[in-house]
DNA sequence: CTTGAGTGTCTCAATTTAGTGACATTTAAC
DNA sequence: GTTAAATGTCACTAAATTGAGACACTCAAG
């Protein structure tokens, strides 16, 4: 039995070395492809401090790193986005705790955006991740409805935009981070400030 | 002397084709490399419907391609900058222009910003295209400040924010134009209103 | 101090991208 | 329809990137 618990102790001790490593990878390329989707996977393992050998050792290729950043990204980005819409039935309270679970997303989010976005995406209902998207979109949406309805939020501006301001601001915030003195509390009081006021009447 | 009108004619003929499909690549370059900056070169050249081969006749290498379009980004996006400086008295409607010309500048100005605001770029007040930048972002700065002082914008917010906020939302108007319903016109509207309003006290 | 999982180093083959030469095709001007 | 410049097509080499094998090193657990 002592063995047997020998065996599960090194088996969770390398499973929590793999997830270790094969997270911070995971993070790394996130980041990397989010600033330049072609870079080499040598940038990838730079910036997750490891070689790029051992980068091939969790990932049997580029595409399958790609696939698995996509998977982390849909996952986390849906999970924040919708514990944000169940923190409350307040839609001004939902709204600004969207924008900041984007901004705590950090290039995740940023990456997830252009994905289901971009040009070369094309969205189908049928896809799981574009269902989950739309899903989040609709209560993007109805949440700016309600808070078009009580004049909060002007009328004029089109949920197209509001989305679009919304993102925009999110992923400004995030690449700010970086480069700004202010911190990162001030930041998102910020962003919030400038998004609400930004579609006030 | 009529057969040197010919050589005039027909040099003035090739000059006008050289530009027009070499600065039909710099666009295209410009597009591209905005979305993704490691794009192979065939990307490039599909973007401007040319072949690899028309590209690399223009092009010494990536390299040269590259310097080009950062070139072409200054001096178009400067250009604009300053005109929008230049076109008024009024520190409110000189911050319109601005916006108003990031968005007109297209991915050119997306780039622009990114470049100097990257963080693998070196900021060097000898390099005059860093010089340059700190002119613009020098006056950027003045027209917050009067603002400020005359309670249009509010003084809680640093100015690291609002020139982080102007670019967000010129970059994001610029990548929106490709896939919302939305006119041009609208669009410039909506950014600009947000804009105003997002900072305002 | 041995063991083994994880990682690093060095190496090499395969694939992709970059850049060029030779020649055919298009195009507008004459 | 001839001409000359611009571009396209095809073929090729060079360079960069990718992916994997072989073996050494590290480091924590026993």
């Amino acid at each position: 039995m002592s063995q047997f618990c020998d065996i599960i102790k090194i088996n969770y001790f390398c499973l929590d070395m793999i997830i270790k490593t094969k997270s911070r990878i995971i993070e790394s390329a996130i980041e990397v492809f989010n600033a330049n989707y072609s870079a080499p996977l040598q940038k990838v393992a730079d910036n997750a401090n490891i070689t790029r050998r051992t980068l091939h050792r969790y990932f049997k290729d580029r595409n399958e790193l790609v696939a698995v950043c996509e998977r982390e990204m849909e996952i986390s980005c849906k999970k924040a986005m919708i514990n944000a819409i169940d923190s409350s039935n307040e839609p001004l309270v939902q709204l600004k705790n969207m924008l900041i679970a984007g901004i705590n997303c950090g290039s995740k989010y940023s990456f997830f955006y252009k994905l289901h976005k971009g040009e070369s995406h094309n969205h189908n209902k049928n896809n799981k991740d574009c269902a989950d998207y739309d899903y989040i979109y609709q209560n993007f949406t109805q949440i700016i409805r309600d808070l078009q309805e009580q004049n909060i939020i002007s009328r004029q501006m089109t949920i197209g935009w509001i989305q679009n301001l919304h993102a925009g601001i999110i992923i400004s915030s995030v690449s700010s981070d970086l480069n700004n003195k202010e911190t990162k509390l001030q930041i998102k009081e910020f962003a919030w400030k400038s998004f609400i006021k930004g579609i006030s009447p």
